[in-house]
RNA sequence: GGCCCGUUAGCUCAGCUGGUAGAGCAUCUGACUCUUAAUCAGAGGGUCGCAGGUUCGAUCCCUGCACGGGUCACCA
C-alpha cells in the first residue's frame, strides 16, 4: 500500500462525497457511441463552420488527463490511452452543480459525456459538454504531464502508468502486437497451422540452456518449463502435420540483460519437404512482408550506423567468419585442441568448460558478433554446436544451419532438420560426454523423442525468431525490457 | 557474480568545502466564460532508499545492505 499523503486523503475525501450526494463512483457501464480515437480520426479534419451546421452530438468516455480551470467555463482532456479529445464545460450549460462538481474531478478519474462538437479558436476539435456521468475514481496521484514517467524502475513495475503516461510507450507494445500478428497472417497465408506445445516438459530440450525446474505434486515428478519447443513441434512433423508453427514463452534459467529475460516470446516453424535455403527465403520474405506492412520501417539507426532491414541479407559462413574477424587461422579453429586452448586463454581457464562446442561458441561471441550489425545469416554451423541439425550435403563435419544477426544480435536460428535417429541418438549422446566434462547445458537424451524419429519424420526445415528481439530491432529500442510488458524485476520490500 | 552510476516532496529534477532542504508540475484556498505546459495571488506537503560508522554536527564523508540502470562475465 502507498503511504497516505495529503493529496491521496484529498481524493479519498472526494470520493466519500461522491458516494453521499448519491453518485455511485463505480458504476457498472456507460453508453459510449464512439471512442475518442475514432472521434478524433472522423471529425478532425472538419472545419469549424462544417461541425457547426452538423451539430455532430457524441458520446464517450475515458480518463481525465488535464484541468483548465476558469470562472464560469473550464477546458479538461480526456483520453483513452491513445488519442485525447477536449472537453469545454459552461456554468450556464450544465448549471451551477454539475459544473461545480466536475470541477472537483481528479486527474485519472473516467468521466463519460455527451455534448456537441466544435472547434475553439485555435482549431482544436472539442465537445461542449452537455451531460456527463461519473465512471471511476483514481485514488492515487498521477506522474507529471510534462516530463512523464521517467523513472525506468517505476516504469517497468507499474507499465499501466507507463503505457498511459508515455506514448512511446504504448506505440511500442501497438507496435509489436500488430506485428505478431502479420506474422501469424504470414505463416496461415502459406498454409502453415499453429500449434501449442508442452510449457512442462519431463526433458527439457531443443535449446542449449539451463531450464527452471518446477514440480507436480499429484504425479510427484520434477518437470521444467520448456527452453524451446522444438522436439515437441518435430514430433508434430512426424505426426503428419506438414507446416507448423508455434508463438509463445520459452523460459531460461539464465541471466537478465538488456538483450535476455528470463521468459521471453519465440516463433518456431517447421515446414517439411524443405531445406534451411528455403528457410533463408522465408526468412527474407517476412522482413520484406513486415516493410511492405508499414510494421518495419526499411532501415533503422544503431549505434549512429544505419542497419537495413531490406533483402537480401548477407551470408557469412560460419568458420570463415571467425577466421575473418580473429587472429585465428582456419587450421587453428579447426584443431579442436588448439582451439580450446586458445578459448580458455581468452576466457580464463575457470571461466569456460573445456569442449571443442564451446569454444567455438565462446569465439565466435568474442570476436564476430560485435561486427554483426547488418543483417548477416551466418552459416554452416559444425556439428559439435548443433546437435539437431542434418549433416552439410557438401561440407563434412559441418550442418546445414543459419543463423541471422542484426544488431549485435542473434535474431534468428534454423536449419535442415536431423531426422536420421541413428545420427540424432549419436549426437545426444555426444551431448552426455559434454555434460560429463562440465557442460551443464548440455542436452539430455530424449529417447521418446528418437522413438518419433525412428517411426520417421519427413526431410523438413524448422526455424526460431526471437519476438522480443525483433521487436527491439523494428522500434529501434536497446533494450528487451523496454518491449516485454511486464520484464522480470526483483519485488522491491515495502 | 565483478566494476561503475543512481536512489532527495505524488512526479521531473536542483542542492557549493559537512552547518538538519529548494524549484517546476500536481494538490489545497481565492480570482477568472475560448484555455491548451492556461494565467494571477496565497498555502500545505520531506524518516534526503535502509542500517551502522566518523564528526560538536551528515542529504553531503566511510562501511554494509536493498532496488534499479550501464557494462563485463554467464548466456543465443
Amino acid at each position: 500500500m502507498p503511504e497516505i499523503t495529503d493529496e491521496i486523503k484529498v481524493r479519498e475525501e472526494k470520493l466519500k462525497k461522491l458516494r453521499e450526494s448519491g453518485i455511485e463512483p463505480y458504476p457498472y457501464s456507460y453508453d459510449i457511441k464512439e471512442n475518442i480515437s475514432a472521434i478524433v480520426k472522423k471529425y478532425k479534419n472538419k472545419s469549424e463552420e462544417e461541425l457547426e451546421k452538423e451539430k455532430i452530438e457524441i458520446s464517450t468516455a475515458g480518463r481525465i488527463i488535464a484541468k483548465r480551470i476558469m470562472g464560469g467555463a473550464s477546458f479538461f482532456h480526456l483520453t483513452n490511452g491513445k488519442d485525447k479529445l477536449q472537453l469545454y464545460l459552461k456554468k450556464n450549460i450544465v448549471g451551477n452543480e454539475n459544473y461545480k462538481l466536475f470541477k472537483s474531478f481528479d486527474l485519472g478519474d473516467f468521466v463519460g459525456v455527451e455534448g456537441k462538437l466544435f472547434k475553439t479558436r485555435t482549431g482544436e476539435l472539442t465537445v461542449v459538454v452537455e451531460n456527463f456521468e461519473f465512471l471511476s475514481k483514481c485514488l492515487l496521484p498521477l506522474p507529471e504531464k510534462w516530463h512523464g514517467l521517467q523513472d525506468k524502475e517505476l516504469r517497468f513495475r507499474q507499465r499501466y502508468l507507463d503505457l498511459f503516461i508515455n506514448p512511446g510507450s504504448r506505440e511500442i507494445f501497438e507496435k509489436r502486437f500488430k506485428m505478431i500478428r502479420e506474422i501469424r497472417r504470414f505463416l496461415d497465408s502459406r498454409d502453415y497451422i499453429e500449434v501449442e506445445t508442452p510449457m512442462m516438459q519431463p526433458i527439457p530440450g531443443g535449446a542449449i540452456a539451463r531450464p527452471f525446474i518446477t514440480h507436480h505434486n499429484a504425479l510427484n515428478m520434477d518437470l521444467y518449463l520448456r527452453i524451446a519447443p522444438e522436439l515437441y513441434l518435430k514430433r508434430l512433423l512426424v505426426g503428419g502435420f506438414e507446416r507448423v508453427y508455434e508463438i509463445n514463452r520459452n523460459f531460461r534459467n539464465e541471466g537478465i540483460s538488456s538483450q535476455h529475460n528470463p521468459e521471453f516470446t519465440m516463433l518456431e516453424f517447421y515446414q517439411a519437404y524443405s531445406d534451411f535455403e528455403d528457410l533463408i527465403e522465408l526468412t527474407e520474405e517476412l522482413f520484406q512482408d513486415l516493410i511492405d506492412k508499414g510494421i518495419a520501417p526499411e532501415k533503422i539507426e544503431f549505434e549512429g550506423d544505419e542497419i537495413k532491414l531490406t533483402p537480401p541479407f548477407k551470408k557469412l559462413d560460419f568458420i570463415e567468419a571467425i577466421e575473418k574477424y580473429s587472429p585465428l587461422s582456419k587450421e587453428e579453429i579447426l584443431d579442436k585442441e588448439k582451439l580450446i586452448n586458445h578459448a580458455l586463454k581468452l576466457a580464463g581457464e575457470d571461466n569456460l568448460t573445456p569442449t571443442y562446442g564451446k569454444a567455438l561458441d565462446y569465439v565466435f561471441d568474442e570476436y564476430v558478433k560485435e561486427n554483426l550489425v547488418q543483417p548477416t545469416f551466418v552459416m554452416n554451423h559444425p556439428e559439435e554446436i548443433s546437435p539437431l541439425s542434418k549433416p552439410h550435403r557438401k561440407m563434412p563435419g559441418r550442418t546445414e544451419r543459419f543463423e541471422l544477426f542484426m544488431a549485435k544480435m542473434e535474431l534468428a536460428n534454423g536449419f535442415s532438420e536431423l531426422n536420421d535417429p541413428e545420427i540424432q541418438l549419436q549426437r545426444f549422446k555426444e551431448q552426455v560426454k559434454d555434460r560429463e566434462a562440465g557442460d551443464e547445458e548440455a542436452h539430455l537424451i530424449d529417447y521418446d523423442y528418437i522413438k518419433a524419429l525412428q517411426y520417421g519424420m519427413p526431410p523438413a526445415a524448422g526455424e526460431g525468431i526471437g519476438i522480443d528481439r525483433l521487436t527491439m530491432i523494428i522500434t529501434g529500442t536497446r533494450s528487451i525490457k523496454e518491449v516485454i510488458l511486464f520484464p522480470l524485476l526483483k519485488p522491491k520490500e515495502e
